[in-house]
DNA sequence: ATGCCCCTACTCCCGTAGGG
DNA sequence: CCCTACGGGAGTAGGGGCAT
């Protein structure tokens, strides 16, 4: 079996100047895929006999509450013979006697079965005309966020919570990964928005920034960089340089800025995550750029300094398909929380460190 | 390919008349 | 008293034609 679901037209009473109550959404019952014979029999009947609608349903369950035909037509607001009309279309549908009429009218044995399982079929339709209410308000939904680090596991959690606790019925999938893959899983509709930096190419999508994501220099305390007072790029020369995969955009720009101003060469270690980077400075494996967020506080035995001539900002934003939809009302509140959260989160201050002004857009 | 307009067929409901 | 059949009015869906 298969439920359609039709938006029933709401005409104005044409008698009594106002709506039919009863006329909303229209369930239709019919067979998965008909064969041929059934597709004969349908074309034969023009229509008849192929489907029920929630009307129909909901008549049969009125006169069986009130015992008679046209008790249920003043209950749902009909004249009697639309209550009979619908009570033949229903059986009719169903190739069974729903009613025994007579002085009183008495359900058949297929009727006290039919009675029993529309019961079922009823509730679970205002289950989920409740649950699409629920839709519309903002109040349900589901949400798919791709979010790069470290904003998904730093600021995603403290902007999250409280939507969560607002929202408790609507869900959301987070997605972790940086920003090329974001992108990808964005245009082939695997996620609805992202948070991530500007993508290499904007084809087919459009960024929203919201802030910089502030880096700053992690080194252990016994290299000699970390009792100098000012540093700068041409101090990392000769330094081996803890960097994570060739597609980080922080390794992108702290490449394209050492060469712009640092010159070459450079050495380095390369580690996948941006996460464990200060793990292995802390063991003395060398030094790392890693965003502030990440060492607040720095590990013991590391000491976090400020690269004067490093325009330190990764900015972070939203990322939305060109041919963005709305996502519906729970979506959009999402969207406009995390720009809120974002846009509003405290800059990280630290100690000794001279952050410029977080840049918002 | 898309949007708009017009026409036709269909659906739904009503009131009325008649039968059990 | 209750149910059924019938004719008619009003609204909608869908197809066809046309313009953009």
């Amino acid at each position: 079996m298969f439920i359609r679901t039709d938006m029933k037209s709401v005409p104005v009473n044409r008698r009594h100047g106002e709506s039919y109550p009863h006329a909303f959404f229209i369930i239709r019952i019919g067979k998965v895929v008909p064969t041929q014979e059934e597709m004969k029999l349908v074309q034969q009947k023009k229509g008849k006999g192929d489907r029920m609608d929630l009307r129909t349903i909901k008549t049969f369950q009125t006169i069986v509450k009130l015992g008679s035909f046209q008790r249920a037509a003043e209950e749902l607001k009909y004249v009697q013979s639309t209550i009979t009309m619908h009570i033949q279309k229903l059986e009719s549908d169903l190739g069974v006697k729903l009613l025994e009429r007579s002085k009183k009218v008495c359900l058949t044995e297929a009727g006290r079965l039919f009675h029993e399982k529309a019961d079922l079929l009823l509730k679970d339709y205002e289950y989920l005309q409740s649950a699409m209410t629920e839709w519309i308000q903002g109040e349900a939904g589901v949400v798919r966020l791709g979010v790069m680090e470290p904003a998904a596991s730093y600021r995603l959690p403290k902007i999250l919570a409280p939507f969560m606790e607002r929202y408790p019925k609507v869900q959301i999938s987070i997605q972790i990964g940086n920003t090329y893959v974001l992108r990808e899983m964005l245009i082939e509709g695997k996620i609805d928005l992202a948070i991530c930096s500007v993508p290499d190419t904007g084809l087919g999508t459009t960024f929203e920034p919201l802030f910089a994501e502030k880096v700053a220099l992690l080194v252990p305390k016994q290299d000699d960089l970390a009792g100098k007072h000012e540093i700068y790029l041409k101090d990392l020369r000769g330094k081996r340089l803890l960097l994570t995969t060739t597609i980080c955009p922080y390794r992108k720009k702290l490449e394209a800025a050492l060469l712009e101003k640092g010159g070459s060469p450079y050495f380095g270690i390369e580690i996948s995550t941006m996460s464990a980077l200060k793990y292995y400075v802390q063991a003395n494996f060398g030094i790392a750029v890693v965003p502030i967020i990440t060492v607040t506080p720095p590990p013991e035995g590391t000491v976090l300094k400020p690269i004067h001539d490093l325009d330190t900002g990764l900015v972070t934003g939203i990322l939305l398909k060109s041919d963005y939809k709305a996502l519906g009302s729970a979506g959009e509140k999402l969207i406009s929380t995390l720009r809120d959260g974002l846009l509003n989160q405290k800059c990280d201050q630290i100690t000794g460190v001279q952050n410029k002004e977080v840049q918002n857009f």
